[in-house]
Order: structure tokens, then sequence, then C-alpha cells
DNA sequence: TGTACATCAGTGAACGCGCGTTCACTGATGTAC
DNA sequence: TGTACATCAGTGAACGCGCGTTCACTGATGTAC
């Protein structure tokens, strides 16, 4: 069970698959966990708030917009790559999953995105922005982060996939920095 | 089945929900679909094929940038909102599905980011772009639009729920405009 | 116009399978005195 | 230091369920002559 517990192993979907994944009888979930949603909501939960940690503090740090960016995407593929199973679980959810989990998720990238807004704001460029154009902008910036993150997954890990992987980061950077352009010239219209 | 055929009535990933909410025996699904996968391909291949040539025509018909984006959401949304169930599953699929229905999906999704990059590449400000950053920069439009959808698909159906889609909507235009905004910007520095 | 036959949409029983969950259990490790 | 007991991680049999898929079938609709 050691294993699960550091997300490192399991395949399915399924309470056994995850004990199969575990090398354990199924029974032997519920040592650890209520049912699915129960082990739903530890990974969810898990997955995000390192995450989102480290990601603030890449902010924090280099508070130039380029060196933000480049900082956040580098943390953004490592984690992930260091996470897979537990992103591909929680990946999997977001559209498989019952409400709850769903809910759950959809609360985490919600909290994201208004911590990034929050940290966007104090930017001069940003200062008067509305609040509602600052979560159009922060919410823009977190899809491309998901659709990034999804994109990672899809690549088969191992060293074979390493230079897909440098390929979707490069991408993602100048996405990132594209949108980051616009900035200045919004409401200037 | 004819209410399967019209996409408009299934509301699970199995083969028996399929038949059920098409108030027919499961056996009866195989007079229509090889299996599960068949039905997969074909919904996905639906699903993309209308949508891309409507949005195929908005920018040929309104050239001017910002009536382009007001079209295509306005497009966007009315198709999900027509085609709910059918785009759920598909949604579904995305995630859930074996490798050779994602993989159908992810075709769809090229080709229509490669047919966005041929238009883009008309307009005088991407003249000279290269052919990666029309990529990226398609890549990034067409991840906003799928992020859309996927919003969409999570408002609860019915009029209750059509302002909630507006306002979604209006976000999406107005990260769509945003992005085209860092255009000009690009590759100045 | 009537008859014979083919095609077609859907039926219903049956199968083996993996699933989540229950239950009473075993044996190892830790704790109290 | 040794004994008695509690806690803990994991076992293994069993259950009922929904699933995909097979098979032989029925009855209605269309077609040929």
């Amino acid at each position: 069970m050691a294993r699960v517990e550091s997300g490192e192993s399991f395949d399915a979907l399924s309470l056994r698959g995850v004990a199969r994944a575990a090398g354990v009888v199924p029974t032997a979930f519920y040592r650890y966990f209520d049912g699915m949603d129960d082990l739903g909501l530890v990974l969810v939960e898990r997955s995000f708030e390192t995450l989102r940690a480290m990601l603030r503090q890449a902010r924090e740090q280099a508070r130039e917009p380029r060196r933000v960016i480049a900082r956040s995407v580098e943390i953004l593929v490592s984690y992930v790559r260091e996470h897979r199973q537990q992103f591909a679980f929680v990946a999997r959810i977001r559209s498989t999953g019952n409400g709850l989990l769903r809910h759950a998720i959809r609360s985490e990238i919600r909290l994201f995105a208004a911590e990034l807004a929050t940290d966007l704001a104090r930017f001069p460029v940003l200062r008067d922005w509305s609040t509602e154009d600052l979560q159009m902008l922060s919410d823009l910036l977190v899809n491309t982060m998901i659709a990034t993150i999804e994109e990672l997954l899809e690549v088969p890990p191992g060293e074979a996939g390493a230079q897909v992987e440098a390929a979707i980061a490069r991408r993602a950077e100048r996405q990132l920095r594209l949108i980051v352009l616009g900035v200045p010239a919004w409401r200037s219209r």
C-alpha cells in the first residue's frame, strides 16, 4: 500500500485496479480509504496543493513576467513528470468521476485561478483592470496550463518522450508569453 | 434507435446505457454499430465535421478579426447547445476511451488547428510568422475553444442555464480577443 | 391483385467477467505491567 | 526480562450487479412474379 500512498503505481480507475497495482487484496483498500470517492478527494487535494504552492512561490521570487512564465512552465513540467499517475488519475476523474469529485476538481482550479488573479493584480499594467477582466485573464492562463498538463500526460513516460515533452514546454511558454503581450493593448481600442 | 441516431438522448458510456436510452434491448445495438468503438468513431467524426465547416465558413464571411471571433463563439455556443449529448459523450471518450478513440479525437483537433492556421496565415500581420509560431497560435485558440466547450457542458441544460451560458460565451470572446491583441507585439521584443 | 419469399428491426434468454462491498479471519508488531 | 493483551495490515471466500457479447427467434415491411 505504501506505493499507492506515494502515488506512483496505479493504472486503473477501479478500486480493484488500485489494489492490484498496490500488490494487495481488494479488501485491504478499505484500511486506507472509505471508498473511491475518498481516494479521489485525497488525490485531487494532494495534486493541486503542492503545485499551487510552488507556482505561487515562483511568482514571488521572479517578478519579471518573462522569468515568471519560464519558471512556472519548468515547475509544471517537472511536477507533472514526477506525479504522472496521480495527475492521470485526476484527469480521468475530471470527466468520468461523479458530481462530487468533478466539483472538487473545479473548486481547486478556481482557487488556482483566484490566487493567480490576486498576484496579477499587483503588476502595474493590470492595476486598473476590472475584477472581471482579471478573472478572464487568469482563467485563460490557467486553461492554457491545464491543456499543457493534458498534453504532457499523453506523452509516453521514460526517456523516449523527453524531446516531445520539451517541445510541449516550449510551446506552452510561448503561448503564455503571447497572452501576456496582449495585456498592454487591452482596453486601448 | 432513431433517437440515438440523431444524438439526442443517451446518458451513459456503456452499450447497455445507450440501448436503454434508445428504448431498445441491448442486442439491437449491434444492428447499427460494430461495438462501442464504432459508435465512438462515428460520433467523434460527426461532432467535429459540421462544427469545423461552420467555423471555417465564419472565417470566410467575416474577415475582420473582431467579427470573426464574435461569430465563431456564437456558432460554438449554439452548436454545443444543440448537440449536448453528443459532445458530452465525446468529451468523456477523450479521457476515458481507449487509445483508438483518444487518437481519433486528437486527430480531429489537430485537423481543426491546422485549418485555422491556414486561414490565419492569410492575415497581413501573420504573413511572415514561422509555421511553428502559427501552430502555436492556432493551438492556443483551439485550446481556448475546447475549454469553453467543456465549461458549457457543465452548465445544466434548459432555460435555467441561459445566463451562465451567456457569461461563458462573453468570457471566451474576450479571451480570444486578448490573444489576438498580442499578435502585433510578438517578435517585436 | 394475390401469393411467396427475402430483408429488416428488434426480442429475450443466456454466458462469463470484473466490479464494489461484507464478513470473519490471521499473524505480526507494539504496549503495559 | 517475560508474559498477556491490543492494535494493526492484510487475507480469502462470498454476494449481487451491470457489463459486453452470443445465439436462435419473431413479426413486420418490402419486392418479384
